[in-house]
RNA sequence: GACAAUGUAGCUCAGUUGGUUAGAGCAUCAGUUUGUGGCACUGAGGGUCGUGGGUUCGAGACCCAUCAUUGUCCCCA
């Protein structure tokens, strides 16, 4: 048969895995760095973990695992009927119950709500691991993905938000990669339905308004006629719009936005919230028409962009002050972010951020003449292995030269020779492979020349 | 779900209005060089042209269908 990938999923190659190693690194020494711990959940969850978490369209994209056993004859007249209503778009038991997950957020909600008295509150935790979504792949889609999540539960305080940008910040310079912070609040938008006519058009709004910089205001207000607003409350979403296109000073705005909203008591609450976190960072913009699409969200908002490149967005995260609700455990707040790994790789590959030397693969070669010389090699690498320096033996005794274009394909810094000569002086000789000269030595004088490259 | 582009050697791609035996570069293998890599030179192997039909004296090329990949919209990291 002809090999392939499904559709959306990537082999990584080496010299892939280590730049993927170098983002992981740093997200993950990050994460440390501000007292998180690291959480891992399964691949796969019970479909009705995750269903209805997500929206509609989320519940469109989780990959379901069809049941095993389906064949077996006495269970045939019920799989028939069960799969009749899986046809009409319904999720049967009888056909599909586990699915993968689909993000990091729902399952960390339900293992908090497992063994929320077993945690110690607050509890910050963060976690990396791969995410499955059945979308038509596209430019940084992909249908298997990882994530890096780090969230606190059981803290309503602010002081998290604060923590959880500085991360950002500290990541993403030390990535190097130019990006634009931008946060929002929930607790505006609602104020925003809620002048409109009723918090149940939130969803609607901010669909729309979202895509202010993408399509233009003349379509935004399309939209939202199509989505029958009244003509007031489509003004007073222009007038709201209007603030975003005419300048990007975040106290100016803040209080632009206190203005139109001054009579409704959850705007105050979140544009206070909003101005504390401003205090902080001057290199954070307040987008007013930042949404975010899932619904879990009830206060701050915060998205990630890389700066000059078109991507989506490469990191996202907010506040939800129930999410374990979903589990019927209340009252646990959180607040959490996450960075999209392969849309971050992308963009340093496509930016060439990579710094030049990433590999880290055994760095000597020993050259296999024959199997005479054996005890000696093996004994070499033992006493190199012990001094931290990665090497190996070519396992095969072919020709010579076949074995120095592999060390020279795989970019070794030294190779090491042992034959008849070397056996017979008791010395090794060891070649430099980037100066090319050789050397014959003691063994106790190979730690001091390859010292430089031992993995401390 | 809608639309578009692409599919020829392991990889990246040429292939003229349809016309001998389908090419190149890189990679692989062998040799120049049996204990010295990169560089160079010489040579070799490798293809049911995505698949199935059709038009034609003749199809890699034209038509239809189908599959796959990639991209755009929607939505998302």
């Amino acid at each position: 048969m002809k090999p392939t990938l499904p559709q959306g999923t990537r082999d990584f190659l080496p010299e892939t895995v280590y730049k993927r190693n170098f983002i992981f690194q740093i997200i993950r020494s990050q994460f440390e760095l501000f007292g998180f711990e690291p959480l891992e959940t399964p691949a796969f969850e019970n479909l009705e973990t995750l269903m209805g978490k997500y929206g509609d369209e989320g519940d469109k994209l989780i990959f379901k695992i069809l049941n095993n056993g389906l064949e077996r004859v006495e269970k045939h007249q019920q799989a028939n009927e069960d799969f009749q209503k899986v046809l009409q778009g319904k999720n049967v038991k009888g056909i599909t119950e586990r699915a993968l997950k689909y993000d990091l957020t729902i399952p960390f909600a339900r293992f908090v709500a497992m063994n929320k008295n077993q945690l110690n509150m607050p509890f910050k935790r963060y976690q990396i691991q791969p995410v499955w979504r059945a979308d038509r792949p596209q430019r940084g889609r992909y249908r298997e993905f990882t994530q890096c999540d780090a969230d606190i539960v059981g803290s309503d305080s602010l002081i998290n938000e604060i923590e959880l940008l500085q991360i950002y910040i500290n990541v993403f310079q030390h990535l190097k990669i130019p990006v634009q912070i931008c946060i929002n609040n929930r607790k505006v938008l609602a104020a925003l339905a809620l002048k409109c006519g009723g918090i149940h058009l939130l969803t609607d709004i901010t669909l729309a308004i979202d895509k202010l910089d993408k399509i233009g205001l003349n379509q935004v207000v399309e939209e939202l006629k199509r989505k029958q607003l009244s003509d007031d409350a489509i003004s007073t979403i222009q007038q709201y719009l209007s603030f975003h296109q005419n300048n990007t000073n975040n106290f100016l705005l803040l209080s632009q936005i206190e203005t139109l909203f001054s009579n409704i008591d959850i705007a105050t609450k979140g544009i206070k919230e909003l101005r504390f976190l401003f205090n902080y960072f001057q290199n954070i913009q307040f987008d007013v028409t930042l949404a975010r699409g899932l619904n879990y969200y009830t206060g701050t908002i915060i998205e990630v962009k890389p700066l000059d490149i078109q991507m989506g967005s490469i990191g996202g995260g907010g506040r939800y002050n129930d999410l374990t609700g979903l589990f019927d455990v209340p009252n646990v707040p959180g607040v959490g972010i996450s960075f999209g790994v392969d849309r971050i790789y992308d963009v340093m590959e496509e930016k060439n951020l990579f710094p030049p030397h990433i590999h880290h693969s055994a760095q000597v070669l020993l050259i296999n003449f024959d199997n005479q010389y054996l005890n000696k090699n093996l004994e070499i690498l033992s006493f190199l292995r012990e001094h931290h320096i990665a090497c190996e033996l070519y396992p095969d005794s072919i020709k010579f030269d076949k074995q120095m274009k592999y060390a020279n394909k795989k970019n070794v810094a030294f190779v090491i020779l042992i034959g008849e000569d070397e056996l017979k002086n008791n010395k090794v000789s060891i070649k430099n492979f980037a100066t090319g000269k050789q050397q014959s030595v003691s063994k106790e004088d190979l730690i001091s020349i390859l010292e430089p490259i031992a993995n401390k």
